[in-house]
DNA sequence: TAACTATGACTACAAGTGTAATCTAAGGAA
DNA sequence: TTCCTTAGATTACACTTGTAGTCATAGTTA
């Protein structure tokens, strides 16, 4: 099953995975800093989430309470598995090697990956 | 600037990048192995590259030869990045784990790896 | 109770994408 | 020279995405 989530959908999924259960109201207050979209695109792109299987609803009252049935993990996984081989052919160090020129990686970042690679090397 | 690839036309760009001023017919050997598209659908991606401005052409007789103008780099660090930001707050520990996860990654993966962590380190 | 408001449902609509088919012209084959 | 093939140019067309607007309805407030 291959459930394509859109950049923007993949905003509101960011909120819902966050902070799961809540209602459209309060993913709307939650971009409201970030994105600049009138409530009415927010509640589409929910819907059409709905729509797609990877959000369940759950009726509070008159409205609704939305709770992604497809992990992070479950959708981050092939993503990213995706674009590296698209990008570097599956490898993982040049990504790294992107990642960490401009901002930098945080130090508990690196200590982790660190860690990681000890593990990898078995 | 920019320039949004979509995921068939990345396919394109990857042959170009791995074998820039190849001809369209060539692009088409090349693929054929990988896609099943027809002709017609990978000339169009290429006119739609070209219209981007991430391919240049070069008349050859009567054909064209198509070259890069963006550099692979250019391309996948900014968007590594944009994966990194919405699927794991920016850090790169999680992706590599995921990467790891199944196939794995090849020894030289992870021994550039650590050689990378190393340098980060200071 | 009558108007107001918040919610979800339905509708809209242009631009981008995936996936070609058709038209046209230039070179090559017969 | 005439037809066939090949390459690019133009056109097609449904589906997705970004970004809402409108409608109907159930509480909320005056």
């Amino acid at each position: 099953m291959k459930t394509k989530i859109s950049q923007s959908e993949l905003d509101v999924m960011d909120v819902l995975w966050r902070r799961p259960g809540i209602a459209a109201s309060d993913v709307v207050q939650d971009l409201s800093g970030t994105k600049d979209w009138s409530d009415r695109t927010i509640k589409t792109l929910l819907a059409r989430l709905v729509d797609k299987g990877v959000l369940a609803t759950e009726k509070e009252g008159r409205r609704f309470l939305y709770t992604p049935i497809v992990s992070r993990d479950a959708y981050a996984g092939p993503a990213a598995r995706r674009l590296a081989q698209r990008l570097f052919g599956g490898r993982a160090a040049p990504i790294v090697a992107h990642l960490a020129e401009g901002e930098g990686l945080s130090d508990e970042d690196i200590a982790e990956l660190e860690a990681l690679i000890e593990s990898l090397k078995s």
